[in-house]
RNA sequence: CGGGAUGUAGCUCAGCUGGUUAGAGCGCCACACUGAUAAUGUGGAGGUCGGAGGUUCAAGUCCUCCCAUCCCGACCA
């Protein structure tokens, strides 16, 4: 058998080779049996949602996954992978939504709930086969024939029992949330439904900027100093009829504020009032400050004085006197200044009136400060009574009736082109103010002093696409879990967790957890998992149900009482964990609905109809997808925590935070140890992928053309994951040409010669002493990078590990060892030498197909089984069922990679040097010249002499010990040891150090010290604390680069340049052997043009070019011989022919 | 608006705890080397390390502010 030889290399063709080996030999699946009772490595997988097709970004997030994955494996870890669906939601119902032509509020009129949740539970799975397809070419080892599945009835009854668990704990409550509300239609709207085109529509408003008084007692006095007037603080609103709900004012923290003595502009009352200093010059003119402290309404200068500044810091806790006292809130301590952090200075006071109940800002920061909150308009956007002369008012016009019949007059009046587009809008207006509960608000104010400014003001405003009316933001109902209870344990727990990047961990999630408000959970929608929770119509009484069992128990209870006629799950056997039993009960809507409770006093319960989140679903995963705790209760406790998951960044308030909320509150502990956060992946100008550019990169086509270990290999090592990754095909054929490019040559060239030898790994390992310094040094280098991968891949950093593995095989492997050591491979005795060199770089070769298995797992597949197949050293059929190799520690030899380091330097400064004389390599020259100035230089040049020579085809190397006159040396200080001695006096002493002269450097030398005289400062300095290095050597070619100076002797003798001709013609005669076709193995007959340039180099050097070319016979030739192939060649300038037989 | 990330050669990226000629690959030009090579070697062009301050004997590296791009979230009182 023989090591298999390649015309090409083909990815694309051994990807589909490999798979189908795997798929045949079950490979996956042995080498999860192989660890079976090994300890366990978990992994958990987010569930994607196969509703859409996958994207090359989806190949990112799960070569990361797979790899880490693999690698665990090879360390002998049992590393289950469940696959998962992401089943619910709203993606999946817009999506039947279209396919259906209906909305939202169609669902139930023109088809059942029923029906809807058939299209959505069909509709979700309609890519599972592409996203399969996708999964198995790219070699993403997951259990596909297993997955957990959210929709179905054990999963969901895992969620049901957690909700149970949140609200025994207390953390499961009823709350409002401020939602976008159409009262037109009386629901609430998602933000998608705000996102529909054309809902943004200008809207006129009045503005008014509302004056506050401020109480005046411990807290407020230090603002009353210079005061001699009632003190207000200012707030500017669009939304007058919100004011009579406000219950605090907000300020920013590092806002400056003025305080200001003026007169409110339409009493003419003196008064003083508080504004951002930013904004002051919006509402005072420069003249004002100047002008008389005197004004009546109506005079065109409002007077004004600055009394004081104070930041929002200061104004915090300020307290201030209701400005409409129709109601108090139930709760709360209300009616204060307190921070917000949203607070701006770009238009307004700087100062933002809050009202709880309509403005999703002002709830939050009216929670966290305490402050209650006031509902004094209803659903249908109309006052509700005890507000004097406003109640029953609608709070916008276009609410009104009347509003409605009167524009609508006055649109078919413009329609039939009796009034012009003036008039109409003057007319519209006009109506607007007419029913405008707003005006008369600001009126109010206005003569209760309590008004400083009011405005007409145009700005966007989103409008319900139903109905074509302004949105309110109102209060609904909402089911939350109170996660902020469990913050600082939320935070503490995240601080365990190695998250990679690590800013993702501590900025991005760190801070989103600190700024954690409790988690919404309700969805008003239908398909998902509905809230278990069942109340009576005074909302008194509240169950939650926490398993089937209880379900049905309740049922059964309610069904007694008469609630209800029967039990529609009576098959459901509880306790029976069989699939045929589970697949007798579903609790999505409409079913659920239908179920009506008893309570405990025996009144009828309703469900709340909500659904949840489908985060919580897939935040769920780690218990849910066991069925815990009704199932697999010991297997939960071994595979939670997970050790590893990866997702993309856009997950960190996803399912990583989802998972994270719910092992905190249900387990009390992280639910995964490791986090890789991948960035997004753009096309190649830095331009996020969309199908409306037209950039989107198909994953299959990509992975058809290249294969997927090009695509892996290149997205895991351009940049690390966590960047975001310009996707440029372009890179993908460097990382095939270069790095799989060379492997395959590496391979090829080692599978040829080791044919030809017959080299099998019969042989005994020759032992690492024994073996030529060449081999022990690639061994080393071998070693160091098996740590250094190790390393790399135990960080989660999977760039390292693979731009290590392409460097190694690139520049040490190929382009130093192989390159260098070619000619032990062909020709001469198959002895211990030739040996050392096949089992090294078979060594070389097998290590790294082990060490890049996970990344690349096709081909190092391929490389593996070629190798193995021919010498079987392994008993493992395949390279994901072996050991990750480990470093031998003994073989890692720090020294000779500094040696070898030192002649790969100096090498390529001779090649340099012989480039600026413009001596060809192939010309021998006799000597180079090395100055030693410190004797490690010389220990370290003689160690690797031999390579040196050859490597740049010179006879010898010279060492110059007495280099008085014959160099010229500079010194340099050692920078971080003086740096830290002198301090000031560095520069000074660089200074110094640059002027010195020949011999004070030689003496400086002999003596070990020297001393400066600096600004009247003896300083002393001792050899080692500076560097002494050679520049020049007059009348030589010379070359220095840190501390390595060569010259080159460039003299070319009669003999050098016969053994150049030599070379010349040993390079023409091996390109026509190439040329003809010949086998490497043929022997030929030479024959060469009788010319003088050549007759001295045949002569001397005939037996060299005969062995060199395996030509039996070299001879010189005064005309061609008939018949013999013959070809015209230049050398050294001169043309002549050549001729080759071949010999049978 | 808030949180986060990024910014180094035409492009893609290195640059460890601050230490003095800022690197690699690709691309371009020129020359060379090669009986494994789709490679490789040498030279050339190309950088005010996003900008401005500061700390320090010394800043791509540390601090502050700003700018640009991207991501996530919120929202306009």
């Amino acid at each position: 058998m023989k090591f298999a030889e390649y015309k090409q290399l083909n990815l694309p063709e051994i990807n589909k080779e490999v798979l189908k080996y795997w798929k045949e030999n079950n490979t996956f699946r042995k080498s999860l049996n192989l660890r079976e009772n090994n300890e366990p490595f978990v992994f958990y997988e987010g569930p994607p949602s196969a509703n859409g097709r996958p994207g090359i970004h989806h190949v990112l997030s799960r070569t990361i996954k797979d790899l880490f994955c693999r690698y665990k494996t090879m360390q002998g870890y049992y590393v289950e992978r469940k696959a998962g669906w992401d089943t619910h939601g709203l993606p999946v119902e817009l999506q039947v939504e279209k396919k259906l032509g209906i909305n939202k509020y169609e669902i139930g009129e023109k088809i059942s709930v029923e029906e809807y949740n058939r299209h959505c539970k069909h509709d979700v799975m309609q890519y599972t086969d592409v996203w399969e397809e996708l999964t198995e070419l790219m070699g993403y080892w997951v259990d596909l024939d297993d997955p957990y599945i959210t929709y179905e009835p054990k999963y969901i009854e895992s969620l049901w029992w957690a909700l149970k668990e949140l609200y025994k704990r207390g953390l499961l409550y009823k709350g409002y949330t401020i939602q976008p509300f159409s009262p037109a239609a009386g629901t609430a709207l998602s933000s998608h439904e705000l996102n529909l085109p054309g809902c943004y529509r200008d809207i006129k408003d009045v503005t008014g900027v509302a004056m506050f008084k401020v109480k005046r007692d411990d807290r407020s006095e230090f603002l009353f100093r210079d005061v001699d007037t009632d003190l207000y603080i200012l707030a500017w609103t669009t939304t007058p009829w919100t004011l009579l709900s406000n219950t605090a004012l907000a300020v920013g923290e590092k806002i400056v504020y003025q305080k200001i003595r003026t007169f409110n502009p339409y009493t003419g009352e003196p008064v003083t009032v508080i504004l951002a200093t930013d904004l002051v010059p919006d509402y005072f003119k420069p003249e004002g400050a100047e002008a008389e402290m005197k004004y009546n309404p109506g005079d065109k200068v409002l007077p004004w004085r600055v009394l004081g500044e104070y930041t929002g810091k200061e104004l915090s806790g300020v307290r201030y006197e209701q400005l409409f006292p129709y109601k108090q809130p139930d709760e709360g301590d209300a009616f204060r200044v307190v921070i917000g952090d949203f607070v701006s200075t770009d238009e307004g006071t700087g100062i933002v009136h809050i009202a709880p109940s309509f403005g999703a800002d002002d709830m939050r920061v009216a929670k966290q400060n305490g402050i209650g909150a006031l509902t004094l308009v209803s659903e249908r956007g109309k006052f509700v009574d005890g507000v004097g002369e406003f109640s029953g008012r609608f709070v916008r016009p276009e609410y009104e009736q009347g509003y409605d019949r009167e524009t609508k007059e006055i649109e078919e009046k413009y329609a039939r082109g009796e009034i012009n587009q003036r008039q109409y809008e003057k007319e519209k207006d006009k109506i607007a103010d007419k029913y405008n509960v707003n005006i008369d608000i600001v009126v109010k104010l206005k003569k209760e002093g309590k008004l400083f400014k009011s405005e007409k003001y145009t700005h966007s405003y989103p409008h319900c696409w139903r109905t074509d009316k302004p949105i309110l933001y109102y209060p609904i109902e909402a089911w939350f879990i109170r996660t902020t209870d469990r913050k600082e344990r939320m935070i503490a727990l995240n601080q365990t967790i190695n998250w990679q990047p690590p800013s993702t961990g501590q900025g991005r999630f760190g801070e989103w957890l600190k700024n954690m408000v409790d988690w919404n959970l309700s969805r008003t929608r239908y398909w998902g998992t509905p809230l278990p929770v069942w109340v009576t119509d005074d909302g008194k009484e509240v169950k939650v149900i926490g398993s089937y069992q209880e379900l049905i128990r309740e049922i059964e209870k309610a069904v007694e009482a008469g609630v209800m006629k029967e039990n529609p799950f009576k098959d459901f056997v509880p306790g029976d964990m069989s699939k045929e039993n589970y697949e007798k009960i579903d609790v999505h809507r409409p079913y659920v609905d239908r179920i009506v409770l008893v309570s405990d006093s025996g009144k009828p319960m309703k469900r709340e109809e909500f659904l949840i989140d489908v985060w919580f679903d897939s935040g769920a995963m780690p218990f849910a997808q066991q069925h815990y705790p009704f199932e697999n209760q010991e297997k939960f406790k071994r595979y939670f925590p997970a050790d590893f998951i990866a997702e993309g960044v856009d997950q960190t308030r996803g399912w990583f935070y989802t998972l994270h909320a719910l092992a905190t509150m249900l387990f009390d502990s992280v639910a995964y140890k490791n986090v890789v956060s991948n960035g997004l992946v753009l096309d190649a100008n830095g331009e996020k992928m969309s199908k409306r550019k037209g950039n989107v990169v198909d994953p299959f086509e990509a992975m058809d053309k290249y294969g997927a270990d090009a695509i892996r290999w290149y997205m895991m090592t351009v940049s690390p994951p966590w960047e975001n990754l310009k996707f440029d095909l372009k890179g993908v054929e460097e990382v095939i040409r270069k790095f799989f490019g060379t492997l395959y040559n590496t391979y090829n060239f080692f599978a040829l010669y080791a044919n030809i030898d017959g080299f099998k790994y019969a042989e005994k390992d020759i032992p690492y002493q024994q073996r030529p310094e060449f081999d022990r040094w690639i061994l080393s280098l071998l070693n160091s990078l098996i740590k250094e991968v190790h390393d790399s891949l135990d960080r989660y950093d999977p760039t390292h590990a693979g731009r290590a593995i392409q460097k190694f095989v690139i520049d040490d492997l190929s382009n130093w060892y192989v390159r260098l050591n070619r000619k032990r491979f062909w020709g001469g005795e198959y002895d211990n030498d030739k040996i050392s060199a096949y089992q090294t770089l078979y060594t070389a070769l097998e290590t790294v197909a082990m060490l890049m298995a996970p990344l690349a797992p096709f081909y190092a597949e391929r490389i593996y089984q070629d190798l193995n197949k021919v010498t079987g050293r392994r008993s493992g059929e395949s390279v994901h069922l072996l050991d990750f190799p480990h470093a031998d520690e003994s073989m890692i030899d720090k020294d000779l990679e500094g040696k070898m380091e030192v002649a790969q330097r100096i090498s390529s400064m001779v090649l340099s040097l012989r480039r600026q004389a413009k001596i060809k390599v192939r010309q021998p020259l006799a000597k180079i010249l090395i100055p030693v100035i410190d004797s490690k230089i010389e220990e370290q040049v003689n160690a690797v002499k031999d390579i040196i020579l050859s490597e740049v085809n010179v006879k010898e190397v010279e060492f110059i010990k007495d280099t008085t006159g014959v160099v010229v040396k500079k010194i340099k200080p050692d920078y971080k040891k003086l740096g830290r001695k002198l301090g000031k006096l560095m520069k000074n002493v660089a200074q110094a150090l640059a002027q010195m002269s020949q011999e004070d450097i030689n003496k400086f030398e002999a003596e070990g010290k020297w001393t400066f005289d600096i600004d009247g400062q003896t300083v002393e300095l001792s050899l080692d604390e500076v560097e002494i290095i050679t520049e020049d050597m007059p009348g030589w070619m010379v070359k220095t680069e840190g501390k390595y100076t060569v010259a080159l002797d460039v003299t070319i003798t009669d003999e050098l340049r016969n053994e150049g001709i030599a070379r010349e013609l040993v390079n023409r005669i091996q390109n026509f052997r190439k040329e003809l076709d010949l086998n490497l193995t043929d022997r030929i007959l030479v024959f060469v043009e009788n010319k003088p340039l050549v007759r001295g180099a045949i002569e001397s050097h005939a037996d060299y070019i005969k062995n060199q070319t395996l030509a039996r016979s070299l001879e010189l030739v005064d005309s061609p011989i008939d018949g013999y192939p013959k070809k015209d060649v230049e050398v050294y300038d001169e043309t002549l022919y050549i001729q080759i037989q071949k010999l049978n």
